[in-house]
DNA sequence: AATAGGTATATGAAGTTTACACATAGATGT
DNA sequence: ACATCTATGTGTAAACTTCATATACCTATT
């Protein structure tokens, strides 16, 4: 096939973030095994994850509320505190099975990205 | 807000693959950072990263072409040889360069992902 | 010389995911 | 009464991936 000019629809390259999809996903379940939480609560840890942009809080509940109609995390509402009600959410049994194949897939990404960096050493040792 | 039982349109969740974004174009640049090659002979090379699913040829020669468009990589038409004529790529000055800040890149989100990982073993340890 | 298969490059379109803005509402303080 | 803080959510466009399909040249075979 010759060359060709065609303009291009696609993204414009820059800028590049490499963000792990959907990674706030065992990160929310991560935080709720350590301690039941709602998602107001969760926004600041969460940030601890070094999100870029800053973490969105409509993801947070969006992701939780999900999470709930998988069955991962069970909520109930809080009244009685001081301020507007909150969910409260907790991580179930099928949740940290779910969590348990998260931390398997990441292991995999970390060795994915380590031996491109291992390969990238190499040339620049040249 | 009241308890609300809207339908979801969003994806389904399952299942999650925690795919790294664009992280085609940190491999394509390190193989040609390499080697310069074409589009074709780098799908071979390219699976050795552990693309689920497999790499998109599609997705190799979009992605050579925007990168092209962005001074990142060179190309020129081979003919002579065997076959169809093969748009052989470089790697650029400039694509070095981009080739650096994915790495960079690649280090923090390593960083992130390990830093779950930690805090995962943590809360096993109980 | 037709045709099938391999090599090589590319596009179309639908589905998924993210980013950012905005909406809603109760509680609290002045 | 009003603003502000806490808290939960929705709308939507842009970005990104996936899968299917198109094009075309070359080589080997019948």
């Amino acid at each position: 096939m010759a060359p060709n000019q065609k303009a291009e629809k696609q993204h414009d390259l820059l800028p590049y973030k490499g963000k792990i999809e959907r990674f706030i996903e065992p990160c929310l379940l991560l935080l709720l095994a350590e301690k039941p939480a709602h998602g107001y609560e969760l926004i600041e840890p969460l940030s601890q994850f070094d999100f870029e942009p800053n973490v969105d809080p409509g993801q947070i509940y969006r992701t939780l509320r999900r999470m709930e109609k998988h069955g991962f995390v069970v909520s109930n509402w809080e009244t009685g505190k001081a301020g507007p009600a909150r969910r409260r959410y907790q991580l179930t049994a099928q949740g940290e099975g779910f969590l348990t194949s998260w931390i398997k897939t990441l292991t995999k990404r970390v060795q994915m990205i380590e031996k491109l960096l291992q390969r990238y050493d190499q040339i620049m040792e040249r």
